[in-house]
DNA sequence: CTGAAAGCGCTTACAG
DNA sequence: CTGAAAGCGCTTACAG
């Protein structure tokens, strides 16, 4: 192994000349400064991250803290966790993935073991069991999802306040006045889901406030029991003209269900949805959709972080930065067909 | 923080004597193992991750250099992390992600820095820019997907020759003589995606064999373009009876392609797909398919790729592990119809 | 069975 | 502008 020792060594000068001509934390005569860099060429010399860690108490590692639920759409989780580690890298950081069931104890493990300079938690719950660990521990955090409490800790999340009103306001505002909402299942907010009721909430009172009526489902979150529902969602309200999905699995199930009752979209009926834009693509969903902000998300919440280890972010006050939301317009709204 | 210094203060013993007490590495009096274990648990001590790294030369930390193509289905991979980080983690290493585009620069980057203590390289290329230096570097690493030399490296992946063996196999015994195999895009296999062709090519020769006629087609990564191109293969070919299905664009818009034709599984055509069993239950693809092991694929990798590290492994010999492929039966392969 | 000391490979005050 | 030395928090021969 070549160590700093062997540059200091091959450039002719004291090991604390060669680091800091490496670090230009002193100035340093271009002479020397050649020499040196001549010398980690010839040598290939790379610095030991242990002892560099060990020696300055910083890692240049982030800890990603995924969390993954039945019921919820797991491909989702890769856009964040690719938002992440990308971002992290281009600001040179690298990424400590941690899939383990026990959060919690995950999160204490690495940062008593002083691992990583922060972490970025992601899938936050309402009152998500991580948090009290992250509040006292050493390093920094960012949470990608709003908690129930989000005192002291930077967060960035998708505003499902205002994308439950936007679903609603869109599709009032071109004369729909029944409108199903399809949620995630009950579970997934059982275990803390909040942007679920979140947006749900906010769409019931929007709609109440606008005279139109909402019928709100938690559906399943898989084939073909989604597929079902909605078809009883749909002889249900026989009247409803606007379909409201917060809920992947009845965005995907939904073509099927729309072709076999000779129904299409937005002709017979408008659909906004609320996923990405990958997931759309991928399976080529024909609607609109609040985009889950994904890649943004994680890149703020990187960002915000590394202000926050680096020192530059404001250490009086937290953040809580929620993302406007933004309808990705596949053309699948309308005005409401006519009734004869 | 709290030291190692700190434990042997409150036991009373010196930090030699904390650290064996710790590690077991030689005989301790019951008294003094019970002051220390006291101490560390009053004080809450856990090791400095980067002193040990310095000291050891192990960080019990493994990389993971995924690999991000287009016209590759993206879901897929995360069961390869989840299987690699989940195993690792049971096995008391962590995970170090890596995502960037330049998988090689990483690979050098991570190695000479002796941040992890071995590899693992997921989707693997016919010719892997990162296997040169894999091969170069003091680490161990496994592979997850055959290259087109294996040397000096541990190997792991699905048998894809097999595979496309035993999807013909199936078919042709239950009297199939005619079948559409619609393989991966060519972009894929040009890139280096060697399974396409390993499996599109041991079908092709054991269909030869047994007096079956193959029509191969590479198809599209998403939708609608490999909806049309289904419907386009099955009016090129209406005699033929059975679908083979490496490609999982394909798989997830052929129910609404049979379905558009007044088609169904298997009474009129029989289907076998390629992929995981997650995917299907996502979607809940009624087809049955040969799966992809992910999750089998990352444990053994990581297993193996611990007991290099750990010296257990046969130093002299490397390993490729083919894992043999099965059949999940979702009730979609029967007899072919009778023509009248 | 236990302790004092050296060393892992860096960085950074301290001196000049 | 440069060097000798201490120190980061561990582990592990070396001595007893």
């Amino acid at each position: 192994m070549v160590t700093i020792g062997d540059v200091a060594r091959v450039a002719g000068v004291s090991r604390s000349t060669a680091s800091y001509a490496l670090s230009g934390k002193r100035s340093i005569s271009a002479e020397v400064r050649q020499k040196v860099e001549q010398a980690v060429q010839n040598l290939g010399y790379t610095p030991n991250a242990g002892a560099k860690a060990l020696a300055t108490s910083q890692t240049k590692v982030l800890g990603l803290l995924a969390r993954f639920l039945e019921d919820e759409f797991a491909p989702a989780m890769l856009q964040y966790i690719l938002g992440v580690t990308n971002r992290a890298r281009e600001a040179g950081y690298d990424t400590l993935l941690l899939t383990e069931e026990d959060g919690a104890s995950a999160l204490k493990r690495i940062s008593d073991s002083r691992m990583v300079d922060g972490f970025i938690l992601l899938n936050v719950a309402e009152n998500d069991d991580r948090l009290g660990i992250l509040r006292d521990a050493a390093q920094p955090g960012s949470l990608v999802g709003l908690p129930g409490d989000p005192t002291g800790i930077d967060v960035f999340d998708l505003d499902f306040v205002t994308a439950g009103r936007l679903m609603v306001e869109t599709l009032h505002a071109l004369g729909h006045r029944e409108l199903i909402l399809v949620s995630q299942p009950e579970h997934v907010l059982e275990r803390g889901g909040a942007y679920v009721w979140r947006l749900a909430n906010a769409a019931q009172e929007r709609a109440a406030e606008l005279g139109v009526e909402l019928h709100h489902h938690f559906g399943s979150s898989s084939q073909p029991e989604i597929g079902g529902e909605l078809v009883g969602l749909l002889d249900a309200h026989p009247s409803a003209t606007g379909l409201l999905l917060n809920n992947e699995a009845a965005a995907a199930a939904l073509p099927n269900v729309l072709q076999s009752r000779g129904l299409s979209a937005p002709a017979d009926i408008s659909v906004i949805g609320r996923y990405s834009d990958d997931f759309a693509r991928t399976f080529s969903l024909p609607y609109s959709a609040i985009d889950s902000a994904a890649d943004e998300l994680g890149r703020l919440a990187v960002e915000h972080l590394i202000s926050r280890i680096e020192g530059t972010a404001d250490a009086e006050s937290t953040v809580v930065d929620l993302v406007a939301p933004r309808i990705d317009d596949r053309g699948s709204t309308a005005v409401p067909p006519t009734r004869h």
